[in-house]
DNA sequence: GATATAGTAAAACGATCGTTTTACTATGTG
DNA sequence: CACATAGTAAAACGATCGTTTTACTATATC
C-alpha cells in the first residue's frame, strides 16, 4: 500500500476513535507503522495531517452518499453509521478538539459543509422544484448524525421518515 | 460575588469561546481574577472545574427552556442562541475536546442528555397523548443547535416550523 | 493581641507533546 | 562501484501545561 495513504487511513481511525488531541504523534506513527521522520517528511506536521485526514474523510463520505434522492441519502447515512460507527460528525469534532484557530482544519470543515449543503440543495430542488425545504433537510441531517451518537442509528431512520413527511408537505403547497 | 461562582462563570465563558483544551489554567485564573492556588483549593483540578462548569451550564440552559410546549421550547432555544451565541452544543464539544475518557465530564454530558430527553418526552406526551414523536423532536433539537453554529439562528426557526408540522401530522393519525 | 483563615504573587516541578536531529540500513540506479 | 533516495530507530530539544509549593498579606474571630 502507498505509505502516505497508510498514514492517513491509520490517522483517520485514531482521530475518529480517540480524538485529535488525544492522538499523539507517537500513537499515529505506531498505528501506521512508520517512523516519525517519515511522517514529517511526507505530511509536514500534525495540522497538515489533520487536514489531509479530513479531506480523505470527505471524499470517502460523499462517495458513500451518492443517492439520487433525500430518502436515499438518509438510508446511506444509516448504512455508513452501521459500518463505521456513530461517534458524531468528525468535522464538528475536529473544530471542537483541535480548535477553530487552526486554519488548515477550519478550511477543510468549511469545504465539507459547503459540499453537504450543495448536495442537499441539488436533491431537494430535483424533488420539489424549489429549495424551500433545504434548510430543514440540513437540520435533520445534522440532528441525525448528532443524535445517533448516543441514541443509536435508529435516530437516522427517524430523521429519514421525518424528511419524507416534510418533503411531502412542502410539495403539496 | 461568590468567588467560586466567579471562577465557574468565567471558565464557562472561556470554555465556550475558546475551547476546553485551549483554555489553560493561567487563562482561567486570569479571567476569574484569582490566583491558581485559590482555584485549586476551591475546585480541585481542571477536570472538576469542567464538570462544575457543565453542571452550571445545564442549570442555566434548562432554566431558559421552561416552556410548556415543543413550540415554546424551540422559540426559547432561538432566544438563547441570539443572546449567548450559537457555537454548537457545549456538552458535545466538551466530549470532543476534553475527551470521552474524562469520567467527570462524561458523567455531566450523560446527565444533560437525560434531562433533555426527559423534557422533550414530557412535552410531546402532553401534546400528542403518546410519545411517537419524541425521537424526531430530539433529532430536530440537536440538528437545530448544530446547524445554527454555521447556518445562523434561522436554522432554529426552521426546526421549530418542522416540529410543528411533524407534531400535527403525528396527532392526525 | 494572638491566631486561624483565605487570599495573592510567583517560582518550580514533572510530565507530555510536537518537532528536529543524529546515526544507521536497504535499495535501486547511473 | 559509487551514490542518491527513502526508510528505521532513538535520542534530544524546546515549549506548554496542569499542579504544587514557598513566601507573604489582609481579615476576622476568640
Amino acid at each position: 500500500m502507498d505509505i502516505e495513504q497508510r498514514i492517513i487511513s491509520a490517522a483517520e481511525f485514531s482521530f475518529d476513535h480517540n480524538g485529535f488531541t488525544a492522538s499523539g504523534m507517537d500513537k499515529l506513527t505506531a498505528a501506521a507503522n512508520v517512523s516519525s521522520r517519515t511522517l514529517y517528511k511526507r505530511l509536514g506536521n500534525k495540522n497538515n495531517l489533520m487536514a489531509a485526514v479530513l479531506a480523505h474523510r470527505r471524499q470517502r463520505f460523499f462517495s458513500a452518499l451518492d443517492g439520487a434522492s433525500i430518502d436515499e441519502i438518509f438510508a446511506q447515512l444509516a448504512s455508513w453509521s452501521e459500518s463505521e460507527g456513530a461517534r458524531g460528525c468528525l468535522f464538528l469534532r475536529a473544530l471542537s478538539d483541535a480548535g477553530t484557530s487552526i486554519d488548515e482544519v477550519a478550511a477543510e470543515v468549511t469545504v465539507y459543509r459547503k459540499e453537504l449543503h450543495l448536495l442537499i440543495t441539488r436533491l431537494v430542488r430535483s424533488e420539489t422544484g424549489d429549495g424551500n425545504a433545504v434548510e430543514a433537510m440540513l437540520v435533520l441531517f445534522e440532528g441525525a448524525v448528532a443524535a445517533a451518537s448516543y441514541r443509536g442509528v435508529g435516530a437516522i431512520h427517524v430523521a429519514r421518515t421525518a424528511a419524507a413527511v416534510l418533503l411531502n408537505e412542502s410539495s403539496e403547497r
